[in-house]
DNA sequence: TTAAAATCTATCAAATCTGTAGACTAACCA
DNA sequence: TGGTTAGTCTACAGATTTGATAGATTTTAA
């Protein structure tokens, strides 16, 4: 399961999206907005700050945007800086490998051999999902709804 | 990344795996060849009993053993019983369906399109990889290994 | 130079994870 | 029947992570 620090996160980067080329938007709008509790998004901000995917400017006009095109940040980037590597195992993150602790051979460990599987399939969607593609994702599901909507009344 | 306890609990039913109808075996004895903290493992197994996995048997001759053939478990059934839900967000479990607290609209929200995705390709993996997969996949590794070392030699 | 807004430092409560200790219960065997 | 074996139950405790708050500081625009 995901954290909440990864929700607001991506909650953070949709939002930001949406309004990509739009000037610098308020921490403060962006927590009332999508209910986020201030100080606890500001840490969080940073930190996609820090990894490249935001910038920000400081003082009066100031705010954050996103640093590229909602085309070239992808969710898996996104949630490697706020939730660590999509491995189940540290032995099979390509981001971050490292030894596990309990393993003998890591060739011929079982569990390793099935996560990386696993790995490799969230990779797939993750690192191939950009924000673009989810803010599409999400206008035709609004649209479908409101289909859904007109054809009962 | 899952944690020691659902790597304990894996090894352990690979380990009970491997000698399947050959009698139960001792918490003393597969916590000393698998390196697990007994009584940690002693809770492991005890969930993986209640769940239906394991069976038991007390006092002199006990010991834990498979409740089914290595056939008909699969490591997400017991990814599930150590680790909880496989789905990264609850709003997406098939198995513990809750809805999440920060969600507005199930129906469009972005997160939940993009982990739905997630969730089937980790289920698809693990729901239809047994425990006579895995210890498949190890002599198969086990052998590969061994004629490198030979071609080596 | 003043106000706005991000940034930094420190702290904290609650939950979860990992592991330990000891009493209790069931089963076998002599 | 009594002793030994081995799983079961209850409780706890230290370490780490998570979620959140407070206040001081720095940068920038007007």
């Amino acid at each position: 399961m995901i954290s909440k620090k990864t929700k607001y996160g991506l909650k953070a980067l949709i939002y930001l999206a949406r309004q990509y080329e739009q000037g610098p938007i308020l921490i403060a709008d962006l927590a009332r907005d999508e209910n986020i509790p201030k100080k606890f998004l500001e840490a969080i901000l940073l930190a996609l700050k820090n990894s490249g995917i935001l910038q920000s400017r400081k003082g009066k006009g100031g705010g954050y945007y996103l640093g590229r095109s909602p085309r070239q940040i992808t969710m898996g980037q996104a949630i490697r800086v706020m939730e660590g590597p999509l491995a189940p195992v540290p032995c099979v993150s390509e981001s971050a490998y490292a030894k596990c602790t309990e393993c003998g051979n890591e060739n011929t460990c079982g569990i390793r051999l099935v996560m990386k599987d696993v790995r490799d399939a969230i990779a797939q969607i993750l690192d191939n999902t950009t924000l673009a593609d989810v803010l599409e994702r999400i206008d035709h599901a609004e649209q479908s709804e409101k289909n859904v909507i007109d054809f009962c009344i």
